[in-house]
DNA sequence: TGTTTTGTTGCGATAGCTGCACCTAAGTTT
DNA sequence: AAACTTAGGTGCAGCTATCGCAACAAAACA
C-alpha cells in the first residue's frame, strides 16, 4: 500500500505544496491567483482540506485572497520575512564569493557595509597565511579603506564632502588636502568598477574593493581584497577587475536584474539639487 | 479554563512563530542564526516541539541549519517564494521609479501598500543624505501619512469612514474632528492625482504621495516622497505633480492601459477588518 | 576528567486533522 | 426565470499525528 506512506509533519507538507502551487505562475502577468478547487485538483487532495489550509495560511498572512475573485495568491508575510533578513542573507550569500577570492589571490577578503561614517566589516575570509586578524565588527573611517570609496561611489559629491567633514574632525589638514584626490577616485570607481588604495592605512591595508548592489541597484556593501604592498600597479588593476567582476556576480545573486534596461537613466544622478 | 481556547491549525501557528523568531530584527548581529533551546525559550514552548518542527521546516527548505554551529536560519525556499510574491514584483518594478524620484528631489522615497488599517512600507529608497532610516516592514496608521490618502482615494466614503473608525479607537476627538477634512482631501487626490501632508506626523513625515494602479486600474500601492518641512506650498504641489506623473508611469509599467477614460469609477471595497 | 548546556528520541494520551456527505452561493443554460 | 452546474465552506465520527514529559545523547565547558 504505497498510498499510505508514513506522514510525519503532513500538515507542513500540504501547506508547502499549496504555496508552491501558488508560486507556480508567480511572475506571469496573469497572476491573479488560483481557486480552491483548482488547487485541490492539482494536488489531488480534498477540497475541504485545501479550503481550511488556505484559510489558516491567510490568517498568518502567508497567502492573500482577492476579495472579489476569491482567488488566493502568495501573501505579504513571505515578503516581509525575507525583507528583514537581507543583512543576514548578504553575509551568507557573499561567503562563497569571498572564499573564491581568497583562493584566487591567497589574500584576505572582506565584506563591508557603511555604518554612519565608518566602514564596518561584516565578514572576513582568511587567506592561507599564518596570521589572520579577525576583522568582523571592526569599523574604520570611511576615508581609510578602498571599501570606503566603493561604498560611496554613487553618492553625490556634495554629500560625500559632508560625510568627509564628519570624518575629519579638525586638525588633519594633510588628509583634507587629499580630499580632492579622494573624490576624484570615486569617478574611477564608477567607470572602472573598483577602487584601489595602497598607502592609506599604515599597516597592511592596501587593497582593492568593488561595490555590491542589492535588488534595487543601490550599493549596499563592498567586497575588498587585501594586497601585498609589494604588488605592482599592474597587479593591482588586474585584481581590481576580478574583484569587480566578483562583486557583479554577487549582486546578481542578491537579486539585481543584470543591466536593467533603462538603468543608466536613473543611476549616477547629477541633479541640480 | 479560558486559557485553553480552541486552537485550529496550531502547527502552522507554531511554524510561523518560529520563522518570525528566525527573521529576528534584521539589524541585529543574529546573522549566524538561533539555537533550538533559545527559540524554545523565546516562544515558551517545548524544546522537543521546536526541534521537530525545525527539522520538518528544514526538510522543506524553509530554514537552513549551519552544519557546524548547528543553528538555524531562514532558508532558500522562503526567499524563493518571497521573490514570487505580488509585492516582490511590485518592488522590482517600482525600484527604478523611486530611484528617479530620490535623484530628482534628493529626498527619501517610499513604496507603500495598505494592510488592514495601516500603511505598510514595502521599499524605501534613501536619498543621498547621510542618515537613512530603514522603513521596510514598518506600518503607520492610515490616517497619518499622505500615502494613506493616496491608497484610499477610490474608496467609497462609507468604507473610508468605517476604516477610520477602526483607526481611531475612541479618545482622539481632535483627530476625529479632522475626519471631514481628511475625507475632503480624498477628493483632491482624485482630481489632482496626489496627496499632500505637511503636519500630521510629528517628526519628519511631511510628504507627497500618489496612487499606483495595477492592470485593472485598482489602487494597489502608493509612492511617497518625503519633503523638507521648510518647503513652500508651491514646492509641495510642484513635487506632487511629478510624483503623480511618476505613479502613472509606474502604473503603466504594471500593465495599466494608459487611457482609461472612465477611471473614476473603480472602487475596491475590502473591509479587511 | 567531571559537569553543565544543548539537542534528540520513546511513548502513552489526547487534541486536531481527514474525508465524506451535505449545504449555500453564484454563475450558466435552456 | 427555473433548473443545472460549479466553487467553496461546514459538521461530524473516527483515526492519527502531535504534545509533553522524561530519559538519553552529544557538545561545550572547566
Amino acid at each position: 500500500m504505497s498510498d499510505k506512506p508514513p506522514a510525519p509533519s503532513a500538515g507542513l507538507r500540504r501547506d508547502m505544496e499549496i504555496l508552491e502551487v501558488l508560486a507556480g505562475h508567480g511572475d506571469d502577468r496573469d497572476a491573479d491567483g488560483f481557486g480552491v478547487s483548482w488547487i485541490a485538483q492539482r494536488l489531488d487532495r480534498e477540497k475541504s482540506q485545501v479550503s481550511r489550509a488556505l484559510r489558516a495560511l491567510e490568517l498568518e498572512g502567508m497567502v492573500e485572497r482577492d476579495p472579489v475573485t476569491r482567488r488566493y495568491r502568495l501573501g505579504w508575510r513571505l515578503f516581509a520575512l525575507a525583507a528583514r533578513t537581507q543583512h543576514a542573507r548578504l553575509v551568507r550569500v557573499a561567503a562563497p564569493f569571498l572564499r573564491r577570492l581568497t583562493i584566487a589571490f591567497d589574500e584576505e577578503a572582506y565584506l563591508c557595509v557603511l555604518r554612519g561614517n565608518q566602514v564596518l566589516t561584516l565578514l572576513s575570509m582568511p587567506s592561507s597565511r599564518v596570521y589572520h586578524r579577525v576583522w568582523e565588527g571592526v569599523s574604520v573611517p570611511v576615508i581609510m579603506a578602498a571599501a570606503g570609496r566603493a561604498l560611496l561611489a554613487d553618492w553625490q559629491e556634495e554629500r560625500v564632502r559632508e560625510l568627509l567633514r564628519t570624518v575629519l574632525p579638525s586638525g588633519l589638514d594633510h588628509a583634507v588636502a587629499g580630499e580632492e584626490e579622494w573624490l576624484a577616485d570615486l569617478a574611477h570607481v564608477r567607470s572602472a568598477g573598483y577602487a584601489v588604495s595602497d598607502v592609506e592605512l599604515d599597516d597592511s591595508a592596501a587593497g582593492v574593493s568593488a561595490p555590491v548592489r542589492d535588488h534595487r541597484g543601490l550599493i549596499t556593501a563592498a567586497i575588498s581584497v587585501a594586497v601585498a604592498r609589494t604588488a605592482t600597479q599592474d597587479r593591482l588593476h588586474e585584481m581590481g577587475a576580478i574583484v569587480a567582476e566578483t562583486a557583479r556576480e554577487l549582486s546578481a545573486a542578491l537579486g539585481l536584474e543584470p543591466a536593467a534596461p533603462d538603468a543608466g537613466y536613473y543611476r549616477s544622478g547629477q541633479p541640480s539639487g
